[in-house]
Parts: structure tokens; C-alpha cells; sequence
DNA sequence: TACGTGACTCTAA
DNA sequence: GTTAGAGCCACGT
């Protein structure tokens, strides 16, 4: 497998209405450290697949260009996460990851 | 092979 | 809350 193939896997796994970090997929890909190559991952995905929308930075804030953070915000609040006018999300809420599975509460 | 770049993270101020 | 610097990994030229 891949790297970027076990990135896309571990976005999959990422339930409708939480987020994840750039980093916590890295290393549930195995690949601890390599945040930055989430972002090449997913900046060349051309299928609608893949839940990206649902990965944020670990600030908890929308990091992408101008057209598909607008397009992020839309899809987060379609699935109930609320986003604020500056892009952010309550991460510390929301946050999910494969080994930690707490609900928001 | 080397260098620059990027949808990043962490720590410190 | 913000900004700045160093570290990280893979890709394209």
C-alpha cells in the first residue's frame, strides 16, 4: 500500500460531523511527522471519495486556499460541525481519532 | 543529486 | 488570542 493510498484510508475512517488534524492522520497512516504530505495527499484528490473537508490543521482552523476552504466550511456545516467566520472549528470538541473515540457530549 | 516549495506541527515569546 | 523560527517528509524542477 501506499502511503498516500494509507493517508486516503485513514480520512475515510474519519466520521461525518468530527474532524481530524492533518497530523493525527499522518500518524494513523503510520506516518507520524509527515503532516505536510497529508496536505500533498489530498491536494491532488479529484475524487469526492474521500471526506477531506474533515481534516483541519491542529490549530483546529481551515488551512486551505481560498476556493476549497469556502467549499471545507460548506460541506462541515452540512454535517452539523460548526465553523466560525474566521474558519475554525471547535476542535477540542470534535476532534476524532482512530484511538481515541469520544463522542462531542 | 540538489534545491525550493507546500492544504503542517511544535515550542517560545 | 497571535507571530516567528526550526523541524519534518515527499514532490517537481
Amino acid at each position: 500500500m501506499n502511503r498516500r493510498e494509507r493517508i486516503l484510508e485513514a480520512v475515510r475512517a474519519i466520521p461525518a460531523g468530527r474532524v481530524s488534524t492533518y497530523g493525527d492522520v499522518a500518524a494513523a497512516a503510520g506516518l507520524r511527522g509527515a503532516a505536510r504530505e497529508v496536505g500533498w495527499a489530498l491536494a491532488g484528490l479529484a475524487e469526492d471519495d474521500v471526506p477531506w473537508w474533515r481534516v483541519v490543521n491542529a490549530a483546529g482552523r481551515l488551512s486551505l486556499p481560498p476556493p476549497s476552504c469556502g467549499e471545507q466550511a460548506r460541506r462541515l456545516r452540512a454535517e452539523g460541525v460548526e465553523v466560525s467566520d474566521a474558519g475554525r472549528v471547535e476542535l477540542r470538541r470534535l476532534r476524532w481519532t482512530p484511538e481515541i473515540d469520544r463522542g462531542p457530549e
